[in-house]
RNA sequence: CGGGGCGUAGCGCAGUUUGGUAGCGCGGGUGCUUUGGGAGCAUCAGGUCGCAGGUUCGAAUCCUGUCGCCCCGACCA
């Protein structure tokens, strides 16, 4: 392709609205265009690498023996129903886009394809002897995000590859999940991107094991724990780890303390001479069900740690949701929710407060659920709040009766991992945080979707039981953009060769030079014959603005015909290491063909 | 949804406090010079100041409403 006619518009200011690197330099470079918040036009440029993307993942797919298919975007209400989704998709913040058409049928535009796909699935398959089947897609998605950012990597509408595995045993499924892991290791290594699995959890999506891939990066919107001998990995909703030893409280009698305005745990802490964790916080949330139960919660944490409210929120969905309905919100319990604000001592609050402060307040359930983690009941004497203004308690302990013993909640693991705490495998390391962009999802999903659906086979004793499922997602947009958060220097993006727009670019220093003209068209012919994805920057500009161009564009290699065109000479300019080498174009151009064919697939 | 900010030429911005009929840089066209790291000079084109009401002799500027966009948070396969 030549860049005169290749509809190159790059910019010299960076767009006001980009905040992270990749975003700024795909909108500068001309890949990318906003069409509307979160929504995105693909330039000429950016489409050939989403599709060379797109074509290591099928050929990776494919060489699973996954089958490809296109399934429909437009997807009746009645499939989510029937899966229990189409309301919490739909409802207040869900992020399913939904319409109604002029039959007066309601349609979602699928933000992932399970409902659809099991469907079918039902339809096709009949018998053990058919599985296991994987088929998959690669396809826009449609998700009314609450808040669109960085460009491609919280888009509204997006490229992405969904798989969905269907096996007659949970067995036959982990084999699968655990191809699908290999798979996913091999296409982001093809794609040029450290990428890491890392435990997470499943979501809303739901099902059992899952792992997401994270790119390391520091715009990533998740937080990563990491061991440091790199044998464990998980993302932070997820993540285990062994609680930091509590500082023990010296034993006395339990005694009133007078904590005038000191409502925190820093506050009690610098005044006293407490350690965090001597002392017990209670958090009161407020958890909204499905079926319309609004259910005051009091969680008790020992005071250094935090809530994983991933963690919470699973916990009462599997206690509470087949009564109450499935979790839809949980929010801290705010003082105008109460009908007496006054009766509740905020930051003074112990684990025993009366279930009174609730009384008569309009839609809330009239008493606590409680819960504790371990971490706090754990400790053999403690500080907390005295359940009045400006008092906390000390020398409290858990028990059934006595003077300064408190009732202890039920046990549940809530607490969140931090860097800095022991790891579970080994005690010696420390977890170590990092950010990370996720760019895949593998989940087994078990029956979920097979049981609402009615996708079910027969086995081979002849029984017929539900399709067990498993499901994988790569973000192929998201994919390209943090592809450039990890590869890109202050001049520009820095391509990895197997998902570059173009593999090379030549630039004819001059193009009022006759002979210059002349060698780089003749070079321009024959790497094209060779096979070469080569760009000609044949404008009239000056050098510089091409060099500019060309390093701001991120092409690999650059082959600039200037001054020595007479002679038959050029220079080579790698992007990735800036290397530069003066030589004979035959030569030159030889050497770059074997790196070439190296780096298109570094696993090959 | 809560908090904050911004909509003025294709892009980046000034002008708004104190109302007087719109400007700068980049980019685009043309001509001359220049020609290996985002050139110089000259010249031209390009804006219902997001939109709708209102106040005023007069509104980019003041008031009301509305739409859009960005950031933080909540939220999120």
């Amino acid at each position: 392709m030549r860049v005169s006619r290749s509809l190159l518009v790059t910019l010299r200011d960076d767009p006001a609205e980009a905040e992270i690197p990749s975003h700024r330099l795909l909108q500068r470079a001309g890949y990318i265009r906003r069409v509307a918040s979160g929504i995105y036009a693909y330039l000429p440029l950016m489409w050939r690498v989403l599709r060379r993307v797109s074509a290591i993942v099928r050929e990776e797919m494919d060489a699973t023996g996954a089958l490809e298919t296109l399934l429909p975007q437009l997807q009746p209400a009645e499939l989510w129903q029937r899966s229990g989704r189409w309301a919490g998709y739909t409802d207040g913040e869900g992020i399913m886009f939904h319409l109604v058409d002029r039959q007066e049928r309601a349609l979602g535009l699928g933000p992932t394809h399970e409902e659809v796909v099991t469907a079918l699935a039902a339809d096709l398959l009949r018998s053990y002897r058919q599985l296991p089947v994987c088929l998959y897609q690669i396809q826009t998605k449609f998700r009314d995000e609450i808040r669109p950012r960085f460009g491609l990597m919280r888009g509204r509408e997006f490229i992405m590859k969904d798989a969905y595995s269907f096996h007659a045993d949970p067995d036959d499924l982990a084999a699968t999940y655990a191809v699908m892991e290999q798979a996913y290791s091999r296409i982001f290594a093809r794609c040029g991107l450290r990428a890491v699995a890392v435990e997470a959890d499943s979501g809303a999506i739901g099902g059992s094991a899952s792992k997401e891939f994270m790119v390391t990066a520091d715009a990533g919107e998740d937080l990563v724990l990491t061991s440091s001998d790199g044998r464990y990995a998980a993302n932070q909703e997820r993540a285990e780890s062994l609680p930091p030893a509590a500082v023990a409280l010296p034993p006395a009698p339990p005694s009133t303390l007078e904590t005038p305005g000191q409502s925190s745990i820093e506050a009690l802490c610098s005044a006293h001479g407490f350690h965090p964790s001597q002392i017990v916080k209670v958090l009161l949330l407020v958890a909204r069900f499905a079926g319309g139960r609004q259910q005051p919660l009091l969680i008790v944490l020992r005071g250094d740690q935090e809530l994983n409210t991933v963690k919470l929120s699973n916990g009462l969905n599997r206690a509470h949701g087949p009564s109450w309905g499935s979790l839809l919100q949980l929010q801290p319990l705010e003082p105008g929710q109460l009908a007496a604000p006054d009766r509740l001592p905020f930051g003074f609050v112990g684990p025993d407060l009366d279930d009174a402060v609730l009384a008569d307040s309009p839609g809330l359930e009239p008493t606590f659920l409680r819960l504790a983690d371990g971490t706090a009941l754990d400790l053999e004497r403690f500080v907390a709040g005295a359940n009045r203004r400006d008092l906390h308690r000390t020398g409290l302990s858990w028990g059934t009766e006595g003077d300064g013993v408190l009732a202890p909640p039920p046990r549940q693991d809530l607490r969140a991992a931090q860097p800095g705490d022991p790891c579970c495998h080994d005690p010696s390391q420390q977890l170590v945080a990092a950010r990370g962009i996720e760019v895949g999802h593998i989940f087994q999903l078990g029956r979920k979707y097979s049981e609402a659906l009615d996708a079910r086979f027969t086995n081979d004793q002849g029984q017929d039981e539900a399709l067990w499922m498993g499901c994988y997602g790569i973000g192929v947009s998201r994919l390209a953009q943090a592809a450039v958060e990890q590869h890109h220097d202050e001049a520009g993006i820095i391509w990895p060769v197997a998902i570059a727009p173009y593999e090379v670019i030549v630039v004819i220093a001059s193009a009022q030079d006759p002979q210059q003209v002349a060698l780089a068209e003749r070079l321009y012919g024959e790497l094209q014959a060779a096979g070469v994805d080569v760009l000609l920057d044949d404008r009239p500009e000056r050098a510089g603005v091409k060099f500019k161009d060309a390093e701001l564009l991120g092409i690999p290699w650059r082959l600039v015909v200037g001054r020595g065109a007479a002679e038959g000479r050029i220079e080579r300019v790698e992007r990735a290491s800036g290397e530069r080498q003066d030589g004979e174009v035959g030569a030159l151009v030889d050497d770059l063909l074997q790196r070439l064919r190296q780096q298109r697939n570094p696993l090959a």
